[in-house]
RNA sequence: GCGCCUCUAGCUCAACGGCAGAGCAACGGACUCUUAAUCCGCAGGUUCUGGGUUCGAAUCCCAGGGGGCGCACCA
């Protein structure tokens, strides 16, 4: 029952800086995104319009972003009396559902596309018939005068407005294949030429923003050093190209004079994607861009592929989720959400291993699914012809090691339950479990207390985190209140296990919690507690105090008869841990196990069935034991300010894609 | 499983029931300090699919499919 807690965000987060984020390599990040702590400050980013996250974001922001940006564009008076020209299908009259494609009218033998029966010359259309602008005298332009000048008047500035939120990300409806194979990529590997096997990288861009940043404009450092990732953007401008290069820790810009850089067409003709390996100095431009001089280059890998829009990014959330070896180069928060991610695990881990902690590894083939209360996925053994679950938690594996004399063990387990699918519940999850011996469930209480605060300093830099627009203080000591106590404050009414079945039912029933025969006092509560208190806490919090009938594997408590030794930690609205002083009696287990196996065979599904080696396990002697359970997604999602657990699992259980 | 929303060019998006378009990408050309480079040009469509209404459907209706959100399930 530990760890239910998953859950889903968005950020960026590192101790110490991320690769990349050097002067210059703060450059490409956007100035406009949420803000979130663990972001890096914003002081590097030079120039921070450069590329749009394809991150949920409105279209709408990124139109206010184009308007503002070409309002001062240098030549914006061209663009604006620039009208973009009119595109004719060939059609011989009439309006043929199937449009004649050049090759198939060849094929036909026919004349190929026939003469556009009506080409308007601009200007020569009714002005009056285009309400947008003067400027556009053509009236089924269909008010596409881009993002740089969306109109903003009458009723198709409603309607675009419209069409704006149904834009939002959220709801744009994905398409399974976004970017297919391209017809011909411009450089090709040279025939019969692989590319090379290995590749001597000196620098990666963000050293060379360490190293060489703040340089004066027009510097030559005669130091030379090679590079590689993938050509991000292009500029080529006669004989002089740009390229801004991408690779695992940041961007670097290279330049490319004609004079100087070997095959200099075929460089001019990189694609969007592609992987190259550059030699060259160390400079800056004029406009004082730390850039590579290329003198030497080779294509590592050619892209095949299109890149996706390089300001839009991947807007759509599903080709995100399924292609992330796209999203993870068009997306910075994608790549910092991931790294985040390896961070906290990596800090965890070194966390637990200073207090002495061992980290184990325990089946995730399950006999008997235990220690939660949740829906198993099956499989089978063809071998042993055994009917296999999946784990839903590691709990009575670890417990079992407890008794073996691992007195502090943990294990950071990907564990599955056969669930719905929603923005804070994927299949299979991660789940740190961690027991410690001689230990009750106060100090579990201390143990997540500090594990939380030091992943939010190291990581964000502070315990003051904002999430999903709500401020939220790690700061210790987290507030601690019974479960009884918060239901009396947010339902208003207080209640006791000890009273009738009846009136908890009635209490229940007034304030519109549904409730099912044969469900004792303990679940009456707790169903009472989730209905209409969980929802109302934002945390941190520890909610103290479990029925011992919803808590089959925590010790009865030492004060409150019908209580356990259980505590939940709510922050940001979410449970995030569940601990308990575990439940050592094998007599009083076997008792517990024997009352869930009575509710499974009354059809429900997710009560626990006997496990008799755990109990002949506890029959040797578990010694008092404090157990934690900490859904890793979720803490994720809060040091990172994500909302959506597929933002933080990099391969998101999705329907199996259609098509292609 | 239920409800709501959605699907238009490779991508991001327009188009009162009346000629399906733009920007980016691609392709051809110009350009030696760009950085979402710019400029000129050329291509690019079974408007998810199938029915229906209509003189006429991307648009309205029905069914199916894909996707999103919410609920339910679920710690």
């Amino acid at each position: 029952m530990r760890g239910r807690a998953s859950g889903g965000g968005g950020g960026a987060g590192a101790d110490g800086p991320l690769p990349g984020r050097g002067p210059s390599g703060d450059r490409a990040r956007h100035p406009h995104r949420r803000p979130h702590p663990l972001r890096e400050p914003e002081g590097g980013g030079r120039r921070p319009h450069r590329q749009r996250r394809g991150r949920a974001r409105s279209v709408r922001a990124s139109h206010r972003r184009g308007r503002l940006r070409y309002r001062h564009h240098p030549r914006r008076h061209l663009r604006a009396g620039r009208v973009p020209g009119r595109r004719h299908r060939a059609r011989g009259g009439g309006r043929p559902r199937r449009p004649l494609r050049p090759s198939r009218a060849a094929a036909a033998g026919g004349a190929g596309r026939a003469p556009p029966r009506h080409r308007p010359q601009h200007g020569a259309v009714d002005p009056v018939r285009c309400a947008v602008r003067h400027r556009c005298p053509r009236r089924w332009h269909g008010g596409a005068h881009g993002r740089r000048a969306r109109p903003a008047h009458g009723g198709r500035h409603r309607r675009a407005e419209r069409a704006d939120r149904s834009l939002l990300p959220q709801r744009r409806a994905p398409r399974a294949v976004a970017h297919p194979v391209r017809a011909a990529s411009r450089v090709r590997e040279e025939p019969g030429v692989s590319p090379p096997y290995r590749y001597d990288v000196t620098r990666s861009a963000a050293s060379l923003h360490d190293e060489f940043g703040g340089l004066a404009p027009g510097t030559q450092t005669a130091t030379t050093v090679s590079v590689a990732g993938r050509v991000m953007l292009r500029r080529v401008q006669g004989k002089l190209a740009f390229a801004t290069l991408q690779d695992g820790t940041g961007r670097v810009q290279l330049f490319a004079p004609a004079a100087g850089t070997p095959r200099f067409d075929d460089f001019c003709d990189l694609s969007i994607g592609d992987w190259v390996g550059v030699t060259g100095e160390v400079i800056t431009t004029r406009r004082g861009e730390l850039s590579v001089k290329v003198t030497d280059w080779v294509v590592l890998a050619a892209t095949r592929r299109s890149f996706p829009d390089k300001w839009h990014g991947i807007a759509d959330v599903d080709t995100r989720y399924r292609q992330r070896y796209v999203d993870l180069w068009a997306s910075d928060d994608a790549r910092s959400t991931a790294l985040a991610r390896s961070r906290v695990l990596a800090l965890t881990r070194r966390w637990l291993d200073e207090r002495g902690f061992v980290e184990v590894e325990t089946p995730v083939f399950h006999p008997i699914p235990g220690g939660a209360t949740a829906r198993p996925f099956t499989t089978h053994h063809d071998a042993l012809d055994l009917d296999l679950y999946l784990r839903i938690a590691p709990e009575l594996y670890l417990k079992r090691l407890v008794v073996g004399g691992m007195e502090r063990v943990y294990e950071i387990a990907r564990v599955f339950r056969n669930e719905g699918l929603s923005t804070r519940h994927n299949p299979e999850f991660t789940m740190l479990e961690l027991y410690q011996a001689y230990a009750d469930y106060t100090d579990m209480m201390a143990v997540v207390e500090e594990l939380v605060v030091h992943l939010a300093t190291t990581l964000c830099g502070t315990t003051r985190l904002t999430y999903d627009g709500r401020p939220l203080d790690l700061e210790p000591p987290w507030p601690r209140a019974t479960m009884v106590e918060l239901i009396e404050q947010h339902a208003g009414v207080r209640v006791d296990l000890s009273s009738p079945v009846d009136e908890l039912r009635r209490i229940c029933e007034d304030r519109g919690v549904h409730v099912e025969a044969g469900w004792g006092p303990g679940k009456l509560v707790l169903e009472l507690y989730e209905k209409t208190t969980e929802a109302q806490l934002w945390g941190p919090v520890f909610v103290c105090d479990y029925p011992q009938e919803v808590s089959p594997l925590a010790r009865d408590h030492r004060e409150v008869p019908g209580m356990v030794e259980r505590f939940e930690v709510i922050a940001a609205g979410r449970e995030l841990a569940n601990a308990f002083s575990e439940l050592t009696d094998p007599d009083e287990q076997r008792r517990r196990f024997e009352d869930q196996a009575a509710l499974r065979g009354g059809g429900d599904e997710e009560a626990m069935a006997v496990d008799a080696d755990y109990l002949r396990a506890l029959e040797y002697g578990l010694p008092p034991t404090g157990g934690l359970g900490l859904g890793i997604d979720r803490l994720v999602m809060l040091l990172t300010g994500t909302t959506a657990i597929r933002d933080v699992i990099l391969f998101p259980t999705l329907r199996p894609e259609q098509g292609e």
